[in-house]
DNA sequence: AAGTGGTCTAGACCACTAC
DNA sequence: TAGTGGTCTAGACCACTTC
């Protein structure tokens, strides 16, 4: 371990401020707690607005900070656990589902999806929107793409849009097999209207989980769904484990 | 969907370059190619370098470019995927590891580490380093944490530091009774060694894994491992699922 | 209206790579 | 040595929230 040769690197001034800070927020400092503003701060420390914005920025994207414009600068609360793997195969929708639907609508989905889903191109699919919240705070906006073959018994007697034509969907859903699943997880800077739903500037970074669900042999829906990556953090509960509570952690330093 | 109102925002022009620029990536540039340089770039867009540069850093996250200092930027290629969450329950360095032990030692583990084994605050454990590759380059840097008590036969004829260490004390764990495990994703950024070690600047934005590994009704061992964030998406094998190829997919626009 | 964080500029110098 | 991206400065103005 700790043999790696120091090789007179002058660090960064962000960086170094930013390590500063990080011990001033753990000594000094107490959840929600407002910081003195940028200008200030800056000030204080004897460094450009732009370097101390810098250490700011890395700080909120670890979680420690949080940033609101007009407000000001907050010690930000640990990051909130989020069960994404739950054990238990089930379809989106499913009793229990931590997710609440918002909208619906039938549209062309972008061509990375239609290529998962084996559908064509141009052919429209149903786009179910929903979110999730956590602790009173929303913490994800999901697209789901559910091709109209895998709903084949959908009436036209359901509302054509909005969350009540949602539901419809999803119960549609419950009656296939659902073969297994498949997930990944991947970086990404939030689209504008995924960023007004978490409560935050586009591009804004967020944890893209892509789930897809499979039954007949084929992908019979595909789940985009960007976590917020300041305040989330995502937990997978495999076999046989017992229940955990990581608590106020702080990752290992 | 499609009608949330868009409510006469000014987009900032680094957002407008970032759209811009990822459109001509998808157009006019190949994998590899390398962009022009940042001066001309903004000169070219009538924009500051630093304007450039928000957009250039965006698109860095978001896995479509590469930027070394002293070479240059480059387009870069399709995220590779990663799996992480191996069904088959099995300790660390089973047969099959995607994982190359670094190195040993044994010292004191970070606070929230000690927490989650159980172990004294003061109690040193051994802490096994390894790397994992893919594709030829480093992904991920590892931190195994393993209380003594976990491997108690290790005897002192093995080596006391090194991969051969390293080796001794993973052959041990293989003696345990895995129960179960317990897996979580957050955005970090990463430490100067981890930086290093994945050929990446201190502070690049890196994908946290922890696993614990249960056996024995405790925490046996527990492992922190970082991975680029630019270049890998996580991939979550579950239950019942075929093979897949995500192929040279990109996330949905 | 006052105060906050967010965007943007036009420079400068530094660290690193490659020739 | 020349060229690249990385750091840093000292300003300016804008968008947003709160009072």
């Amino acid at each position: 371990m700790g043999t790696t040769q120091l090789e007179s690197v002058p660090e960064p001034k962000y960086w170094h401020l930013k390590t500063v800070l990080s011990e001033a927020l753990d000594s000094e400092f107490s959840v929600g707690e407002i910081l003195p503003n940028e200008r200030d701060l800056a000030a204080r420390f004897g460094v450009a607005r732009a370097t101390l914005r810098q250490a700011l920025e890395q700080l909120e994207l670890e979680g420690r900070l949080q940033r609101r414009r007009g407000v000001g600068t907050t010690v930000a609360p640990p990051r909130v656990g989020v069960a994404v793997g739950t054990e238990e195969q089930a379809w989106p929708g499913a009793a229990g589902d931590a997710w609440q639907p918002v909208d619906c609508a039938e549209a062309v989905p972008p061509a990375a999806v239609a290529d998962a889903l084996e559908t064509g191109r141009d052919e429209p699919v149903h786009i179910v929107r929903r979110s999730r919240m956590s602790h009173g705070q929303p913490v994800a906006a999901e697209l789901l793409y559910i091709p109209a073959s895998s709903v084949p018994d959908l009436t036209a007697i359901d509302a054509p849009s909005g969350p009540a034509r949602a539901r419809a969907v999803l119960r549609e859903l419950q009656h296939l097999d659902l073969e297994g699943q498949d997930r990944a997880v991947e970086l990404g800077s939030a689209r504008a209207d995924d960023a007004k739903e978490l409560d935050r500037l586009p591009g804004a970074p967020v944890l893209v989980v892509t789930s897809r669900f499979l039954a007949g042999g084929r992908t019979a829906a595909l789940s985009v769904a960007t976590y917020r990556a300041d305040t989330c953090r995502l937990t997978f509960k495999e076999s046989g484990g017992v229940e955990i509570d990581h608590g106020p952690e702080r990752r290992a330093s």
